[in-house]
DNA sequence: ATAGAATCCGGACCGTGAGTCCGTTTCGAC
DNA sequence: GTCGAAACGGACTCACGGTCCGGATTCTAT
């Protein structure tokens, strides 16, 4: 309820650094030499805007990258199939992880930034969560594959990685559609398998 | 052949140092508050010392990491099976993984600090390289797999992510045999699945 | 044993980049 | 137009990785 709508000058700064960073980050060679003043001086604006605006680096970078994801959660959340709810889920983690593997591919920068994201790793950012949970809930309706579905999502996530991506894409050269054939036949593998013995494993 | 001999109190002090920083990282609660100066001074040793001794962070991270390494690539190169050369591609194949796991297990703090390690994304460190290969080579010999094995060595590699296992062990709390036994059974699923579709015969 | 050179020690020092502070400017409600 | 609140922006602080160099230590040749 105590939203008040900011001031215009304010809305259009937070604009203004948004697109900079965005561009900035798709041009460099390694996010990490993009300065929040490089950011601050490509959207014409003084640091202390933009820290007040987003706090820290991380909160730019998380922005910035829901802003960008928002048309891919949009589908997962309510599109059609294969990747809306209510896909067989033989066919939705699949498409899924090539949603999330085309995201990563098409803002390579952006991406890798906010995984590196200084000290914090991926695993204690919010959507990582939030995919992780949607993945599992998939999983969860494969029956070989419910017992370590937790695992499993975590292990499906780690192969898009946006370093890795990074790496394939950019330094190896391998073409998009090649990436994109690999993981959807490693995680047809892993999906379609029947399960290897006793299934889930005690300690 | 102009390999000159270390003085002794050079010897002494890199000891000390590895000692030293091997200790800190395994105590810390993240690599990141580890500074080179607190690693020089637990170490009883100026800063000047430690970075000739490993030229940077990096430097120090690999040092530790090579030493503490060191009995499993042992094993790995020139021991029995299943880890060693000349066993079954099936069997190789997860005891690989799980050796990589349970020394990621074993030395969370130093596995997490190199992979971090800064800017550089563990894809560019050599022992990566050398882990990819391995695995690759193996992969290679397992008919349904060997067209992709470059791509599935590089997602089987991910799920033992220092990142990941410190999160399952460390912040949830997973016991460690749930968690070699969730790889294993991830593993086995990839490695003896039949191929997903395109592929010659089946079988 | 000892002198002299090679090597190493260590902590003061530097550059850089994230994040803060606060005097000044802009907005918008009346 | 006026006034308070909100936002601006760049100088500033601080912490950390990495460098430098005068002085101490160890090796070697005699």
């Amino acid at each position: 309820m105590p939203e008040r709508k900011p001031r215009k000058d304010a809305a259009r700064n937070r604009e203004a650094v948004l697109a900079a960073a965005d561009a900035l980050f798709a041009r460099s060679e390694s996010p990490e030499d993009i300065t929040m003043a490089d950011v601050a001086a490509a959207a014409g604006v003084g640091k202390g805007t933009l820290f007040r605006a987003f706090g820290d680096r991380g909160g730019l970078l998380r922005a910035l990258h829901e802003a960008r994801l928002e048309p891919v959660r949009e589908a997962v959340e309510a599109g059609p199939p294969p990747l809306g709810p209510g896909s067989p889920p033989h066919q939705r983690v699949p498409a899924l992880l090539d949603a999330l593997l085309c995201f990563k591919l098409d803002n390579r920068g952006l991406a890798l930034a906010l995984e590196e994201s200084g000290s914090t790793s991926p695993y204690q950012a919010e959507h990582y969560e939030r995919w992780h949970r949607l993945l599992q809930a998939v999983l969860e309706q494969i029956p070989d594959l419910a017992a370590d579905s937790e695992f499993t999502a975590h292990a499906l996530l780690a192969a898009v990685r946006a370093d890795l991506v990074e790496r394939r894409a950019g330094e190896e050269g391998v073409p998009r559609e090649r990436i994109r054939a690999q993981l959807a036949a490693f995680v047809t593998r892993v999906v379609d398998s029947r399960p290897p013995r006793g299934s889930t494993a005690e300690g």
